[in-house]
DNA sequence: CCGCCGAGTTGATATAGATCAGGAGCGATA
DNA sequence: TATCGCTCCTGATCTATATCAACTCGGCGG
C-alpha cells in the first residue's frame, strides 16, 4: 500500500518534503493515479520574504498552505494590541485549517524567512478527499491533531514547561524531517516565542539562561543545542502527555 | 436544498437537539435518502448519571459522541496531577474529534449531570462523508471551529476576559438552542471552571464576585443571570475575535 | 571604520493571580 | 433537627511572571 516518497508526482513531492503533508499523501494506500490527481491541484507560490504574508486576518478562504521552505508564523492582534501567535509551521506543515469554519481567515500568516509554499485550493481538495478515502482520513488526522496540539498548549504550565515543551516540539519536527533535533536555528525571535507561549520576552530570555546554567542547553542568540533531551523531556512530559 | 429538522429522521433528530449536529446535517443540501443512511449509524448510549465516564484517557478509538441531553467535561491529568478541563459540552455539540490522530483518546469525558449521548461510529461516518460532499464540508468546518476556539482560549487573557468570555460563549451557546441566553444554570463547578480557564477557584470566585459588583451579572452558587450582555461582550471582544 | 539601531540580556521592582486559612451555606444522611 | 461533608466565598499573604530600566552585542549603512 505505502509508495515511497521517490514515487510522488512532482510538485506534490516538493510540497511533501518529508513532512505532515507526506503523511497526508502516502501512508494510507494512496497509489499511483490518486496522487496525480492530488499533484495536478497542487500550485506553488513564492519565494515570499521575510516579513511578507502569505494571508491575513479577513482574506477569503480559498486555499490551504503547505509550507515548502522556509517558516512562517500565524498570529493575530487582539483588539487591545496585543499579538497572539498561535503558531510556527516548518516545511510540511499545514496552514490555515480554522479559516474552513468562518470561510476566512482569523489570523495573519507571515514568512519568518525566505519561504515557499505550496497552495491546495480548498474546494478541489475536499472534492479529491471524497474520492480517496486515504486522503479523507489523513485531513481529518491532521486536524485533529492541530486540535490536540493547540490543547496542550492551551494548559496550564510553568514558564519551564512551556519553554521546554516548545524546544522539545522543535526537536521532534526536525527530527521528522531529517534534520539534527540537538543543534538547529530559531527562525522566530524571542518576542515571537513569548508570544507564542504566553510569556514576556524577558522570561523567555530568563528561562533560556537558566536551562543553559543547568547544562540543559547551549542557547547563543538563534542558536541552540540540546545538551539533555532526556532531562528536558522530562521537564515537560505533563504537556506533551496531552498531545498523543 | 435546506431540510428543516422536521424532516430529519428520528434517531437523528435526537442527536441534533437543535445544534452543530444539526448545522452538520441540515444547511449543506444532504436530502432525505442521505440523512436516512446517516440516521442508521446513530445509536444511542445513556442515560450517564453525573460523574459517570463517556470515555477515558487510553480508550480505543471507535466512534464520535454527540451530546443529546445533559452535559460532559472533557479533562486530562498530567502526570504531576494536576486537572486541565478541556472544554464543556452540551446538547448537540461533538465529543472526541482530537483522538481521531492517534487512534486513541486523550482525555477523559465524563457527565456533569444526567446525560444521553449518541454514538457515531467513525469509520463508517467517514465512509458516509466520502459519499455525501455537504457531510464531509460539515465535519471539516466542526473541526475547524474546534481548533479556532481552542487557540482563542490558548491565548493570553486576564482573568476579567477569560471569564467574560466564557459566560458570553455559554449565552450564545444556549441562545442557538433556544434557551435563554442571559439566565441560566451552570452544570459545572467554580473548580472545572477554573481549570478551564487556567485560574484558581478562588480567582473565580473573586471575578464573580467582582462581575455582580459591576453590575455586570446576578449570581447565586450556579445560577446566572447576564445583566449587561453588552458591556460583558465588550469586556471579552479580544478574546472573541479570535473565534470568528 | 564608525555609529546607529534593533534584538537580546540582566537587574530591580511591581502586580495579577496563586496559595493558605478560615468560615458560611446547603444538601444529604440519620 | 443535628452533624457531616461538600462547594463556595472572603481575607491575608506569597510568588511567578510582568514590567520598567539599563546595558551589551552584532549587523548594517554610510
Amino acid at each position: 500500500m505505502s509508495t515511497p516518497q521517490a514515487e510522488l508526482p512532482q510538485r506534490l513531492r516538493e510540497a511533501c518534503a518529508a513532512c505532515s503533508l507526506k503523511e497526508l499523501c502516502l501512508p494510507r494506500g494512496l497509489d499511483g493515479p490518486d496522487l496525480m490527481r492530488l499533484d495536478t491541484l497542487v500550485e506553488r507560490r513564492g519565494p515570499l520574504h521575510e516579513g511578507d504574508h502569505l494571508f491575513r486576518v479577513g482574506d477569503s478562504f480559498q486555499a490551504l498552505y503547505a509550507v515548502r521552505a522556509g517558516s512562517c508564523k500565524t498570529y493575530t492582534v487582539d483588539s487591545e494590541g496585543r499579538e497572539h501567535v498561535l503558531g510556527f509551521h516548518l516545511p510540511g506543515e499545514l496552514l490555515g485549517l480554522d479559516a474552513i469554519y468562518p470561510g476566512r481567515h482569523l489570523c495573519n500568516a507571515q514568512a519568518l524567512d525566505t519561504a515557499v509554499v505550496c497552495v491546495l485550493p480548498y474546494e478541489q481538495v475536499s472534492d479529491l478527499a471524497g474520492q480517496i478515502g486515504g486522503l479523507r482520513a489523513q485531513l481529518m488526522r491532521l486536524m485533529s491533531k492541530d486540535i490536540a496540539d493547540t490543547a496542550a498548549l492551551a494548559g496550564d504550565f510553568t514558564a519551564e514547561e512551556r519553554l521546554a515543551a516548545f524546544l522539545n516540539g522543535l526537536s521532534e519536527r526536525f527530527r521528522q524531517r531529517g534534520y539534527s533535533p540537538v543543534e538547529f536555528q530559531l527562525a522566530m525571535s524571542r518576542r515571537d516565542i513569548a508570544n507564542y507561549l504566553r510569556l514576556a520576552t524577558e522570561t523567555v530570555s530568563r528561562v533560556f539562561a537558566r536551562f543553559e546554567n543547568d547544562g540543559l542547553i547551549a542557547v547563543n542568540r538563534r542558536s541552540v543545542r540540546l545538551l539533555d533531551l532526556p532531562r528536558l523531556r522530562r521537564l515537560c512530559a505533563a504537556m506533551t502527555g496531552m498531545q498523543g
